[in-house]
RNA sequence: GGUGGCGUGGCCGAGCGGCUAGGCACCGGCCUGCAAAGCCGUUUACACGGGUUCGAAUCCCGUCGCCACCUCCA
């Protein structure tokens, strides 16, 4: 009955033990805002939404930080046409919030930007420096200014992704602009002339900005302490940017991550995304052409771990299977009507905890999941209301825990109610005209009606209770919220 | 060169030594005025070659192919 995850650093399966079992503490890495939120960037976010969900519902409260790094290198490259850095930072901060909250996924506990933080990484950068294992750029070259992590004081360097130092690739000779060892990095960058001053901190080594991989060691110190229980993030991010986390913040004498757990990439025609390769695909666009909930079901069907490659039917797929799960709930709802407490507080039924608690084993308790469904529609076939609403039950605890109940609020279209209603009222009367020519007998009027109401995207269902409708292919707008 | 991962039926995608994963698609049946939805059933597997075992998709060895990281990247 205990959550196991995928340890990348261990290589392993461990049993996750928290540190607190009143509230476990996650951290993970969010995106740079240097442009908008693309597939990979939702696919990330949504493991880490679901495994924060999973462990809420096991231990009842988990601290979820998720940063938002708003300075970097790229950030200022990125920054043109007169629009200052920190303006595009926010934009992009706004498009990430957008695509997140699109698919369902929840807001962090805590979502720190980086630019918050500076003291407590000079702070951090400080006991680095005095435990030896960080050091100033010498005066007079041009790395005056920036402070490096000493890669060869640490020993355990390298431990997070089981590479040794010798082994790694040299560094193409390099500059090594006033570096002990090419592979050191920059904990603080001194300012460049040719960088905005509005991106300038002064600090006890001269005015500059942090380097990319402080920011996190600082800012899951500053909200989670100085050591928590798992840290989460893509699998490109391992090495450097995990692999140094690591390093500085056990340098520095702090316990750090417990648990280390990444993502797997997302792949376009089996191949990583990338611009050059003019493969990206955009939330924006994505979520444009397709209903938002669609896409965290597709997202989420995978295991977190392995590599997703989307191709031309992945979205087809999961809609038709949301649209079964859909269309039982939508049944069960009609015909189990009356019955109190239609949504009872069901437990998650124990094959679905179980593939839960096995690393996060979305796709089998997605097959639970489904299997409940066609359980529950032979209930309904059978005229077992007992059996039936049981179904029910479960598939409503189990599509809320996932985060893809389809009648959940969330994924409603922007607030048409009377619209809703006044089509109600009209598709009703239709229906009410087909009745009666099917009970005349007069099949041919019958189809017309339905062909006229299925050329304006509604579907007919005729069942032992009446007739239903319902919207077979709704466009939804971009943002539900 | 170093470190990891992957190769399952028409497609997606589980599987961690023995018992049908699941979804989509296809075909047959039930239901229906016809459909739709739903239910039942059928079909197509484990890259290749060895080995271990009573038994392997699952463990071991080898071969081939693919991917990621070692440089900014979820």
């Amino acid at each position: 009955m205990t959550v196991q995850l995928y340890d990348t650093k261990a290589q392993t399966l461990r049993d996750f033990v928290p540190l607190d079992p009143g509230n476990v503490t996650i951290y993970v890495c969010g995106p740079t805002v240097q442009s908008g939120p693309h597939i990979g960037h939702l696919r990330g976010a949504l493991s880490f939404d679901i495994l924060r969900r999973w462990l809420t519902h096991r231990y009842g409260r988990v601290t979820f930080v998720r940063n938002v790094t708003d300075i970097d290198d790229k950030v200022l490259a990125n920054a043109t046409d007169g629009e200052p850095w920190w303006a595009l930072a926010y934009r992009m901060e706004l498009e990430f919030t957008r695509a997140y909250t699109a698919i369902g996924i929840l807001p962090p506990t805590y979502e720190p930007r980086a630019t918050a933080s500076i003291p407590q990484m000079q702070e951090l950068i400080r006991r680095l420096i005095e435990a030896g294992h960080a050091y100033a750029a010498a005066e007079g070259t041009d790395a005056a200014g920036d402070v490096y992590f000493d890669v060869r004081s640490w020993t355990d360097y390298g431990s997070l992704t089981n590479q040794s130092l010798d082994a790694m690739e040299p560094a193409a000779d390099a500059d090594p602009r006033g570096k002990r060892d090419p592979r050191d990095f920059a904990l603080w960058k001194g300012a460049k002339a040719d960088e905005p001053e509005s991106a300038t901190w002064a600090s006890p080594w001269g005015p500059g900005r942090p380097g990319w991989h402080i920011e996190c060691s600082a800012m899951a110190r500053r909200y989670l302490g100085a050591e928590f229980d798992i840290h989460g993030g893509g699998l490109d991010l391992r090495f450097p940017h995990h692999e140094n986390e690591q390093a500085q913040s056990t340098a520095a004498g702090d316990g750090f991550a417990r648990y280390w757990v990444h993502n797997g990439l997302v792949t376009v025609g089996a191949q990583k995304m990338s611009k050059s390769l003019f493969n990206f695909v955009l939330a924006e666009d994505l979520l444009r052409e397709r209903d938002p909930l669609v896409v965290r079901y597709a997202l989420a069907a995978a295991h977190y771990r392995s590599s997703l490659d989307i191709t031309a039917s992945t979205f087809d797929e999961a809609e038709a299977a949301l649209e079964r799960i859909r269309t039982f709930l939508e049944r069960a709802i009609r015909t189990l009507r009356g019955t109190e407490d239609l949504r009872m507080d069901a437990a998650v039924p124990a094959a679905f905890a179980t593939a839960l608690d096995d690393d996060l084993g979305v796709p089998q308790a997605i097959a639970v999941l489904h299997e409940t469904v066609r359980d529950g529609n032979s209930a309904l076939d059978a005229g077992d209301r007992d059996a039936a609403l049981r179904a029910f039950a479960d598939v409503a605890v189990m599509t809320g825990v996932l985060g893809i109940d389809p009648l959940d609020p969330h994924w409603r279209s922007t607030d048409a109610s009377a619209e809703a209603s006044a089509l109600d009222t009209l598709v009703q009367t239709m229906i009410a005209q087909r009745a009666d020519a099917r009970a005349a007998k007069d099949w041919a009027a019958a189809d017309r009606i339905r062909d006229a109401i299925a050329a304006a995207g509604i579907a007919l269902e005729d069942g032992p209770d009446g007739t239903h409708w319902s919207v077979a292919d709704a466009p939804r707008p971009a943002e539900s919220n």
